[in-house]
DNA sequence: GCCGATTTGTCCGTATGTATC
DNA sequence: CGATACATACGGACAAATCGG
């Protein structure tokens, strides 16, 4: 539970839009409006107004207002946006998830996995294959590459439940950044063999980098995505800098 | 040119980042030394480091540093983030772009292209196919509806070059917010004719709605990705709300 | 384990600039 | 032109986390 303003602000405006009571298209009040209403200094306004303009929800203009360009009816279903396990994503979508681990091993990093993965050679790892299920559909193979002396003892078992649970109550590892970058490949035979892609001969791709609070990269993991179940989402600011 | 102060230290930090000035897993100087270095305030200095976070460059850690995390070997050729027209990504890759316009007409918006867009029902649009070539290869078919009492006069000369340009500079359109969809799609009969896919039975595509400094949604494209050549970037972080 | 120094995080108030109406 | 709105910048205060002695 925060107990920032900002983020307080932040959630109670959030929701003011996404009720509509704010309408489409309405400018917000304006911040002296909103030092009022919220009883703060105009810097935190600003800091939760800009939040709701990284998520796309409005959008300012110097001299007018702040517009609410939230578009409710577009909202999708299966988003995969900011940084969320597969589980939190199921049961955000009230679908039942599973997960089958098909491999689980210990490597040493060799030159060409250091060149994919981008840990250093040498470096101590558990390599993964999960198949992820949702409503007993095979969506998702992922390639999970842990560094071992951060994620310190890994079991099958755990690793058929959430890894993620794992990392925040068990490891107390907090996830703090996490590049990712979204190619479309050609299946190979293990996605053949895992995924029923009926028609389909390619995958979307999404290979990622994850750092713990410590700034140190300790996963990276490929998932390989059912063409039909992927949807990615983004919004973009053109930044003034 | 920005002559803001923030952007000017954003600019410095960020070079000094990626010539490697600041060895990758190094502390930043503090903000108390920064302060001095720029002499400038607290919340300058933070507002900088803000953008470098955002850009995924460094992390910052409380009662520890800001830990620069930007791994130069890692950095792509062909990228596709922020707001970014075609003519403008193939330029900063040092390739040579080429527009063709298969498709030139005005229409009204009825329910369906309504749902499909986002545009209300009645507006009137420009629709527009057209082929992007980069080193005489189809690359890109895109499929753009503009509304017309915002894009006025736009001609398929425009459209040939660059219709970016024509926004900034002729009409002075600034692009300010742009939702993006990411998706794979099997290949449509257009597709297979104009894009050399070879194997590849489906797309990478990028829907997205484009909003001008009104706050009025003026463009909605799909984007249709070859998708040997498609890469998509992305930084996120665990927001603290 | 404690304490003090350091570092980032949150919050406040104020002043000035710039764009819009 | 004045009033209103957001944008930039400064300075100060305290909290929370970390680290070394």
């Amino acid at each position: 539970m925060p107990k920032e303003k900002y983020a307080e602000i932040y959630k109670d405006l959030k929701r003011k839009i996404e009720t509509e009571e704010y309408a489409f298209q309405e400018l917000l009040p304006s911040e002296n409006n909103l030092i009022l209403t919220y009883d703060c200094s105009r810097n935190t306004i600003r800091r939760a107004v800009s939040a709701l303009v990284a998520d796309g929800y409005v959008q300012t203009m110097q001299g007018k207002g702040v517009r609410n360009i939230f578009q409710p009816t577009l909202r999708t279903s299966f988003t995969i946006g900011g940084i969320e396990s597969f589980k939190e994503s199921a049961i955000r979508n009230n679908q039942i998830p599973k997960t089958e681990v098909l491999c689980f091993t210990e490597i040493t990093t060799d030159p060409k996995i250091s060149n994919k993965t981008g840990f250093p050679v040498g470096s101590e790892l558990y390599y993964l294959q999960r198949l992820h299920y949702l409503d007993d559909k095979a969506l998702i193979i992922n390639h999970n590459y842990f560094l071992k002396n951060v994620v310190t003892n890994l079991t099958k078992e755990i690793a058929e439940n959430s890894i993620y649970e794992y990392f925040e109550n068990i490891l107390h590892i907090a996830i703090v950044t996490s590049k990712r970058i979204m190619t479309v490949e050609k299946m190979t035979e293990i996605d053949e063999k895992y995924l029923d892609l009926g028609d389909y001969n390619c995958l979307a791709v999404v290979s990622s980098q994850t750092y713990n609070s410590d700034g140190i990269m300790f996963e990276y993991t490929q998932s390989r995505h059912h063409p039909e179940y992927f949807r990615f989402q983004d919004n973009a600011t053109r930044r003034t800098i």
